[in-house]
DNA sequence: CAAAGCATGTAAGCAGTTACATGATTGT
DNA sequence: ACAATCATGTAACTGCTTACATGCTTTG
């Protein structure tokens, strides 16, 4: 369960190069990858020499030459078998937690220092999602059942930091009562 | 922002062992590690080797020695510098959502057999939250503030865990909606 | 004239994983 | 007899990160 499943996906959307690949990733608010060159350039030589993708070198006049990456059948029953594979619980570091679980040492006021710096991280947060959501659709819209997951996927990330954002307000509010 | 900071959290509390440390991991619900004995026994190592914590070794008649480490000043001079440094978002990786963005290729009964494993997977893991939650309250108790704080941390976890069964529900139905 | 875009790649390192190795002791 | 507990550690690997290297072109 690696970016190598998710450049495949891509790739069954239609061809593209390691760089786009990795503009991609790096534009994608859905992806938790990077997206840096290293990974992409060495995953995509890696599928190569599988057989799961073909290049095709294409000369350009004024920039440098691309590797145009498309999917093969090989790649298309290698993705397949992986969306088949046994679904996975999601992986969360909650760093913030961890600072909190073991912020005994702080003062009241340094705790609620830590509290507003970490809700103004989320809520910038929520505000640049909320932009691009408004902004450009990301994605592919093969069909109706495709536009519709991208859209709670996309959904469901920001229900989830205004949750966190939720949780954290309140604790801290909490805190405030018990000190005060 | 390393499972090094979380030991120093431990033995801010009260001294353990590298073997106690490893089961205060493994057992626990609110930290991501898996508390294997490589991390552990190297990060101790080289806490001990930085000055952060020292060491006494305890002669056991029946088992075999054990090294008790405590935080030295230097240790809570470090944990507390990690306390007050900016906090992270968040890290999640859904590897689930991952799989639902490329899942074009399954067809209505494939994808509705992913999401009945996932709402299963999901259930089994909120079934054992409660569980635990009901039976023995992990975590310290030196003040009523990090009292207040375990808990609310292990509520928010519970809740992230039930808002993400409810997601996967809700689209679930949408989608046997736009098929059927 | 500097910064950003196009395009490919490499080097070094970090944090974490599973599996292995050893060996006595206690519980089922 | 077999598994689990106590207790420490090592080896090999994965997936990902930042930073570096090259070089031409377009935009501000």
């Amino acid at each position: 369960m690696s970016i190598r499943n998710a450049i495949l996906g891509f790739l069954s959307w239609k061809p593209f190069t390691g760089y786009e690949l990795k503009k991609l990733f790096a534009d994608s608010l859905s992806f938790h990858w990077s997206g840096n060159s290293n990974q992409i350039y060495g995953t995509l030589i890696q599928l190569h020499k599988d057989g799961a993708v073909s290049i095709e070198v294409q000369q350009q006049e004024k920039y440098p030459a691309k590797k145009v990456y498309a999917i093969t059948e090989a790649g298309r029953e290698e993705l397949k078998a992986w969306l088949l594979d046994g679904p996975v619980l999601p992986e969360v570091k909650n760093h913030f937690q961890i600072q909190l679980a073991w912020a005994e040492a702080l003062s009241g006021a340094e705790l609620d220092a830590l509290f507003e710096r970490y809700e103004r991280l989320l809520s910038d947060q929520i505000l640049m999602y909320r932009d691009r959501a408004a902004r450009g659709r990301e994605g592919p819209s093969r069909s109706a059942r495709e536009m519709l997951i991208w859209m709670r996927i996309e959904e469901g990330r920001l229900a989830a930091y205004e949750a966190e954002l939720a949780w954290a307000a309140g604790l801290r509010k909490e805190l405030a009562g018990l000190s005060g």
